[in-house]
DNA sequence: TCCCTTTGTTCCAAATAATGAAACTTAATT
DNA sequence: AATTAAGTTTCATTATTTGGAACAAAGGGA
């Protein structure tokens, strides 16, 4: 029962038993690991050390425990900050907040999915670190589909081939083609939703966010519960959106004087 | 000029190369990081590759630069809920951020370095992850004194060679043995003060955060400058300080170890 | 107490993967 | 077309990883 995963050399190997880890959530037992493994003891017993060494593992000898490593905080200040967007976008996503007086998300693509670079939530001053870093689907969030909607040809087939589709709620758009053409119609309007598409009672508007050479640099959105609010009382929020998403990209295109940005693969 | 680090075998390395790309702080190309590099073209070419198959960086073959990517960007949002204290000390930290109104750290020991990773101002509501996940240096500022101080022989060792000292102005200990004494002194009083050791007219008082078997878990520091409060006026807080240390340690204890409370080693 | 079980750590010869100098392929410049 | 720089591949050599098995340490009963 190995792996999906396609473990390229020792680093690859070494790096599952990393995501392992991860994957627990908490403090775990060397035992426990082993068990969930599909790598031999001695094996696994390295690694956990080597990643140890390397701070991307924290040991904790009183109660035999492994959890992941500050090196990897140190790693996602960097990461953070690499992606420009974010740090260039914080003042106007929170204005944006402020004035929707709703959730907003800051997105960028990578491959055929979405990464939450930041988040603002009107009411309670934020725990940034806490949201921001997740990471969700493409085809089927309101910044992803507002981004691939405008991202060129190759990228956009890489994207939607390595990509496996789930049918989350009886609305997501599950076939290349559905999603197509709802692409080809937020091209048009520069506008996209999600219709509980995503998860239940869950609506968004966003708009990509996009350089003056029409490269796709990532998107904002405006999100809500169906309790709340409407796709149509959302719609409102457009002009805003656009107007935000504007001033994003102008600040991103002065700050970066060439063409510079991530995503993409 | 091999550099400084302790690679332990291939994922060692890889990961001087990870870190190598963390540092740069944009996307970067090739040749610059070969420059850089003590590895030969090819093998740090291998490193690159097998890094973006496993999604840790990204490549944009536009402009043909890597970059950070997003399973580390997932890891590294796992790390900070999961092993840093951050998400924990949260509410403390603000609460004494509120009553010092001043700016609060909060610290960990990353080798000999300071990891900062979370930082309140009564002021201003936070801007958190763009400053958590800073590094600093260990000898020479509060947070990084008061945690070495009570660190384990062979992680003091380790943190004093391994680092190389900075005259970073004229009150830096630089020297071994000047280090130890004023450690030998913060042991006593549990208390750590940076006298403009490490930026002209920055001064601080921190405590070390220590757990139920006094391991060292991190440090909290109260820092202003010289033109609005003097040394004398930061010992006033030790005692919100301590306070404060000793919140954080109960409930991170009670957190990360609810039911394994067996023997210490 | 002693024995037994569970869990974690170390060894080492065989198997495998990493290494890096050099050759090669683009891509950009003149 | 010629020149240079940047990125990629090759392959015989070398060093590392591998994992079964032995070993050690730590409870847990009886």
């Amino acid at each position: 029962m190995v792996q999906a995963a396609a473990g390229d050399g020792t680093v690859g190997k070494a790096l599952d038993a990393l995501d392992q880890v991860a994957s627990m959530g908490r403090p775990v037992r060397f035992a426990e690991l082993l068990e969930n493994s599909s790598y031999p003891k001695a094996t696994l017993y390295r690694f956990l050390q080597t990643l140890t060494n390397q701070g991307m593992l924290s040991y904790d000898s009183r109660s035999q425990t492994y959890s992941l490593g500050v090196r990897l905080v140190r790693l996602a200040h960097a990461a953070w900050r690499q992606s420009s967007l974010a740090p260039i976008a914080r003042p106007y996503v929170e204005e944006l907040a402020r004035e929707a007086q709703a959730t907003v998300h800051l997105a960028q693509l990578d491959g055929g999915q979405v990464l939450y670079v930041d988040k603002q939530t009107p009411s309670n001053p934020v725990n940034m670190y806490s949201e921001s870093g997740k990471v969700g689907p493409g085809y089927c969030t309101g910044v992803g589909k507002a981004m691939l909607a405008f991202v060129d040809e190759a990228t956009l087939e890489r994207a939607l081939t390595q990509q496996t589709y789930h049918k989350h709620t009886q609305n997501t758009l599950c076939s290349p083609d559905e999603l197509m053409a709802e692409l080809k119609e937020i091209r048009k309007t520069g506008i996209s939703y999600d219709r509980e598409e995503h998860e239940m009672s869950i609506i968004c508007i966003a708009v990509p966010i996009l350089s003056a050479q029409d490269r796709v640099l990532g998107a904002v959105s405006v999100t809500n519960t169906t309790h709340r609010t409407t796709i149509d009382e959302l719609t409102k929020f457009a002009p805003l959106l656009k107007t935000c998403a504007k001033n994003i990209a102008d600040t991103a295109e002065s700050w970066r004087f060439p063409e510079h940005d991530k995503l993409a693969k």
